[in-house]
DNA sequence: CCAGGACCTGAGCAAAAGCTCATAATAGTG
DNA sequence: CACTATTATGAGCTTTTGCTCAGGTCCTGG
């Protein structure tokens, strides 16, 4: 592969608007690549195809592959981060109208692509720096779902980081299975189960 | 890429022990190889190296790159299989001693190397066959627990089905990721929650 | 309306990776 | 030991893929 000069990110920055809806068609199809066929496959020239685009403009806009993966990731946390409002619209309610509110959020966040986001998280050598935000990100969202469930007068048990922790990733994974492979439960089903489940467990052995 | 005949698999069998060891060293080498670099990266060139091996030994034996992954599968399910006996040891005692013989046998199963399972699963092209085994090896694990939940007299669920299949992937992804990335919980006070949450789940709202 | 920048094109280069095949080494057998 | 079947080797062929660059087209400010 052609190596090349190794500047910081020499490429254009769209000043007009049909640049930038080239841009978008580029982004937009490289998401679409990448979770049809994964990254290693998902080549820079069926990417560009898809978006009916010149390989060399995909070049004009992205210094690399990379770079087009990384800038995808960028836009999926900046998605779903929650401001100070969203956490405060969290916070009112039982304790079981809280755990769903988690829960439909979750799976709100995997209505666009849950392929794409194992792809991005999994695949594709990220940036240290990109790597950083992201675990910021995370550790920010467990964070917040800790302060909540903090506040919260039903909540009883006795190690709050490590029950945080299992919730938020029970509900991250199982929505994510639940959106990658359409499985037999249907979604109803399941939210209410994992809803129970975890409210059950956060309630506390009390109850 | 040149693509070869399509006989169904022209390869050599091994009849001396030194192609048995070579193939099994073929093996070990793609696993380690596959798990740091991943599927697209982890070139049957590197494998070939790793396992001190010529290339041409490895086609000796495997067709082509993805029938090296496949038979990592094949291995991985077969160490991974439940007899009935297997499947009795788990039945007796309280519904807590069941739950947490899941789970252990669970990280168990993630012992060995938690990357290469992610992708052999998710990345490489497996045959039809071979997906269709994997689908019936998760159906038939799911039975089993439901048979085991089923006879048990501290269940208490709505839907036995859809809880079940929430056990089983709670247990499966969390210990997946748990394996994956070394997480700051402790392995120990996970195993706690983890089966606390599931036990509490499965005994229902009447303690 | 035209000059010059912004934007787009795609043939094709260089590196990398899958895989073959002619040949050599080794093991088993009478 | 001689002879054959089995196993091992690795240079290199072929395809794929990331990416460049020389030369176009389009847009906008003056």
């Amino acid at each position: 592969m052609a190596s090349g000069h190794r500047d910081i990110d020499p490429r254009r920055k769209p000043r007009q608007v049909r640049a930038e809806l080239t841009r978008d068609r580029i982004l937009t199809a490289a998401a679409h690549v990448f979770s049809e066929h994964g990254y290693a496959a998902g080549t820079t020239n069926r990417i560009a195809e898809r978006a009916r685009v010149s390989i060399g403009s995909l070049y004009q806009y992205f210094p690399n592959k990379d770079a087009v993966l990384a800038e995808l990731m960028v836009r999926h946390i900046d998605r779903g981060t929650w401001t100070p409002a969203d956490q405060l619209d969290l916070s009112p309610g039982t304790l079981e109208s809280v755990v769903r509110a988690l829960v439909r959020d979750a799976i709100d966040n995997h209505r666009d692509d849950p392929r794409l986001l194992r792809i991005m998280i999994e695949e594709g050598q990220l940036s240290a720096e990109l790597r950083e935000t992201i675990t910021r990100h995370g550790e920010q969202r467990v964070a917040q779902v800790r302060d909540v469930f903090a506040r919260h007068p039903d909540v009883d048990v006795r190690d709050l980081d490590a029950a945080v922790d299992l919730v938020v990733f029970t509900v991250e994974l199982n929505t994510h299975r639940l959106a990658a492979f359409q499985q037999p439960v249907a979604m109803e089903t399941f939210e209410n189960e994992l809803v129970d489940m975890v409210t059950r467990y956060l309630r506390g052995p009390g109850r």
